[in-house]
RNA sequence: GGUCGGGUGGCCGAGAGGCGAGGCAAGGGACUGCAAAUCCCUCUACACGGGUUCAAAUCCCGUCCCGACCUCCA
């Protein structure tokens, strides 16, 4: 039984989707103004692990993420770049798109824009002006009337009154009955790009996009809604008051992951200490990146160095290469099965680290069979590891990070290779040992790590860093 | 000012009343011609001050420090 925590009661409890066997999901995804970070593609990662651990556990999971290409941020970077708009936005989402491959994140179920959903936005305006949630004060804009909802800033334990002041500079002649009320849509600028609708000429206002998409794809309610920990205010509260003031139910369980920071403080490009994730590339493989991200709880800081993302990377070879090395005995790839004792972490809120201990475990037990050549025991530990990687989206045999041009040449290399050791062998069955040694040296030079197993000598490509 | 989250060993990172998660690093040992890999053993913690309790890293009160959000941030 699944058990996950609620942003809205901040409380850990059972999760029971609306339709049995059926979960439904918004996440909400990139704003794509600039190229990604490992901010960004951690939370990626995280809602993949969820997603990924509600299928193996039977469920049939839609997942909605929305790229939004629309907003001040991308109109004012398009200008300043001298480039069209769409040309920003569609080489940013391309960037985001290449970075989630590159990390393993399944593809959601859809990938709605927001260009692409003004006609859902303008019904739902029309729903909350017909209804008297929202006014069009006349000058093209629309604006939610935040005083006539009951609930709002629920989720963030707010108080209207209590909110800072608005910094806006228009505050005072403002068109606006108060100054909390937020944008639903916003009157077209000259130059600026525009659609149509009764209320005059204009643009999305405050991601309105989720609210109308989400109720296109899931409908009226659905299981679960994702996103960072800073987009719980404005953002989903603005959600939760365009969609709830619309009469539709909305999300029934609120998940946000924590960011990853650098000596405490949030990523972010404001900051300059933001960490594109292909420049981290360079220096570790995906898999070993997601890795990383995936290994603290998704509700906690992870605090990144480049010390602790290396020796992450360290700590997986050592998984993965016990993986090889059991597929080499058993002479096939091992199963996906999960433990209990990893079950058990994930529907504990997703314990991930709690299941990285169970796969400590495994391994040591794996390791300890391989010592005493007990076939049966290697297969069972290294399928639980397969099973829990797999979960985790670092299956070292997924398809996604086998590279089979790759696999072709290791097979060749495999064939020269063994001449060398071939050489060594009967070196060091001669006793002479500075011949052997010098092969070894010779190899290592070129990358290439000897082993010598109760199996034979066994070679591999050192990973860089 | 309001709201929310933190401070755990050399480092990363769990736990949220009761046998010291786990990993990395360090030291010792086993194995090895030497290595590598692996296994075994060992060490080091709960920001500070009070309180509650048979028992507190965990609950309560206070203090200090760090961070986040407060109208277009994952």
């Amino acid at each position: 039984m699944l058990n996950l925590y609620d942003t809205a009661t901040r409380e850990v409890g059972p999760f029971t989707p609306i339709k049995k066997g059926e979960v439904s999901i918004y996440v909400c995804g990139a704003t794509v103004q600039a190229a990604p970070h490992i901010g960004h593609i951690r939370s990626a990662v995280n809602f993949d692990i969820l997603r990924r651990w509600l299928n193996m556990s039977g469920y049939d999971v839609t997942l909605i993420r929305n790229v939004t290409d629309i907003d001040d941020k991308i109109l004012q970077k398009a200008a300043q770049e001298k480039t069209p708009w769409w040309a920003l936005a569609m080489k940013y989402e391309r960037e985001f798109t290449a970075a989630f491959a590159a990390l393993n994140v399944l593809p959601p179920t859809y990938e709605p824009r927001a260009t692409g959903h003004i006609t859902q936005m303008i019904e739902l305006m029309q729903i909350l002006i017909d209804n008297g949630s929202a006014y069009a004060p006349g000058n093209g804009d629309v604006y939610l009337e935040v005083r006539k909802l009951h609930r709002y800033l629920t989720l963030s334990g707010q108080r209207i009154d209590d909110l800072m002041p608005a910094t806006d500079v228009d505050a005072a002649s403002s068109i606006k009955r108060d100054p909390r009320d937020f944008a639903l849509w916003k009157a077209a600028k000259p130059g600026e790009p525009s659609w149509p609708t009764p209320w005059g000429d204009g643009r999305p206002g405050w991601h309105l996009e989720c609210s109308a998409m989400a109720h296109t794809y899931l409908g009226e309610s659905f299981d679960i809604h994702g996103g960072g920990l800073d987009l719980i205010f404005p953002h989903h509260e603005n959600e939760i008051a365009q969609s709830e003031a619309a009469g539709y139910g909305f999300a029934k369980r609120w998940l946000h992951n924590a960011w990853v920071t650098q000596s405490g403080e949030k990523m972010s490009k404001s900051l300059g200490n933001s960490l594109l994730v292909e420049v981290i590339l360079q220096n570790v493989r995906g898999i070993e990146l997601r890795w990383y991200l995936g290994s603290a709880h998704y509700r906690s800081m992870l605090e990144y160095s480049q010390t602790a993302l290396e020796e992450s990377a360290v700590a997986f070879r050592r998984v993965e290469n016990f993986l090889k090395r059991a597929a080499e005995i058993t002479g096939s790839l091992p199963k996906c099965e999960v433990s209990t004792s990893f079950a058990a972490a994930m529907d504990d809120d997703l314990a991930v680290p709690v299941g990285l201990a169970t796969i400590s475990e495994n391994l040591r037990l794996g390791n300890q069979a391989i010592t005493d050549n007990d076939v049966s025991e290697i297969s069972k530990n290294a399928n639980e590891i397969r099973g829990a990687l797999e979960i985790l989206g670092c299956d070292p045999f997924d398809k996604n990070f086998t590279d089979f041009r790759s696999a072709d040449l290791s097979q060749a290399m495999d064939g020269v290779i063994a001449l060398a050791l071939k050489e060594r062998t009967s070196a060091r069955e001669r006793k002479d040992f500075a011949a052997s040694d010098a092969i070894r040296d010779g190899l290592l030079a070129l990358g290439i790590t000897i082993e010598d197993t109760a199996q034979g000598p066994r070679w591999s490509i050192m990973e860089k860093s």
